[in-house]
DNA sequence: ATCCAACTACTGCAAGTTGCAGTAGATCAT
DNA sequence: ATGATCTACTGCAACTTGCAGTAGTTGGAT
């Protein structure tokens, strides 16, 4: 009895759908698109399609360059067919992992600078993440894409990537500012700034419109 | 040699800054903040606590309620001594897991009405979400708040979320849309409207700007 | 011509994490 | 009086990650 199928096993399934593929392959391509909606390790990636395989949903072939194979995966009619399945069903909720996020929640046990720090961290993250899915995406348009049949599908994806990076870049100004204001991290409780976000948040208005 | 400590160690060292928990305490109040920014299962905020008492960042007292016993953990100096360390570190990246991005990127398996679906299931718990952290926070105006000098960390730390979900909600108004003009899921390459999503990001100006 | 770095192509394993089932006392409404 | 829900956990299998290790290939610098 072979283990059973994750989110994940489909994610690998989706990109075998695309070509056949080797499992460094997998890991190499999951790292421009797939790894922004659903981030998991090269380790996975090498172990996921040897489960479709037992499943039937993909077949192996072990390739010989020069004095070394490599197993190559492709996507059986089975798999196909089961992929077709699972994109009829419901997705989780989403999630999100960020840490500076939880340094925020915490940061009455660390000073002002420890703050701003994690968060200046985060925005540079997210402007060197938007920096790669804006250059793997407009490369579409000098026809730099291996996938240019695709384009419809990663090109709004990556609206959405871009969309998000931006709002954090956007969000970390605003709450800079706003800590920048604070004397201290602990104990200040409901300060002139809280006040006139809740009031924003009563009248269900963005805090990062412009006034 | 006791585990090693994780994010999520800190974490829990965070919530029991705040005050004595139970571990079924910690799980509940997890729910209502930390897990926006760290979502973790109630089965490691169990195990967590008992981890930092075998470090010695914590200890624990088991109270008598009845014929019942339940385990009541308090962090030490010892603790918040490792907790102000942690937060000089460097926060991790941003990750965000969401399996309804992975239905659009592998689009061309189902038809539009799946994409479509998964696309409002999107759109409909982040609406759920945003709805709970707007609830919890509003909380702070009419003293309902049982922290009420974490307020200014609460309320800053909130608005991130109430932004994210609201960005999730138009960027699937905006996706649907583009979506509706699609003769089908597959093939289509770079359509009008990708061409002019790919002159936006060009120009570095939002697709969810009014026109 | 050779040597080192970087790339390709994996595997093993310990440790971290989740989901789920199970146990059991307490509380509250019908 | 009883069933539902809440409180308060534990065990365990399965899922996932990080890291170290192995080894052949390629390309540039010396």
């Amino acid at each position: 009895m072979p283990a059973r199928l994750t989110t994940s096993s489909y994610a690998v399934l989706g990109l075998l759908a695309i070509q056949p593929w080797s499992a460094y392959e997998l890991a190499q391509q999951a790292t421009r698109s797939l790894r922004f909606a659903w981030p998991k390790s090269e380790r996975l990636l090498y172990a996921e399609p040897k489960k479709l395989v037992e499943h039937g949903l993909a077949t192996v072939a072990n390739e010989q360059t020069g004095g070394r194979t490599r197993a190559v995966y492709t996507i059986t009619d089975a798999g196909r067919t089961e992929l077709r399945t699972w994109m009829t069903t419901s997705p989780q909720p989403p999630a999100l992992e960020a840490e500076a996020l939880v340094r925020l929640l915490f940061a009455e046990n660390g000073d002002i600078d420890d703050l701003l720090a994690a968060l200046t961290k985060l925005a540079d993250d997210a402007t060197a993440l938007r920096e790669q899915v804006a250059t793997i995406n407009t490369s579409y348009l000098d026809g730099g894409h291996p996938f240019p049949d695709r384009a419809h599908l990663s090109v709004l994806f990556a609206t959405f990537q871009l969309e998000f990076f931006d709002l954090v870049v956007r969000w970390v100004d605003f709450a800079k500012a706003e800590i920048e204001r604070w004397p201290s991290t602990d104990g200040l409780g409901i300060t002139a700034g809280t006040e006139s976000i809740l009031q924003l948040i009563k009248e269900g208005r963005s805090v990062l419109d412009p006034v």
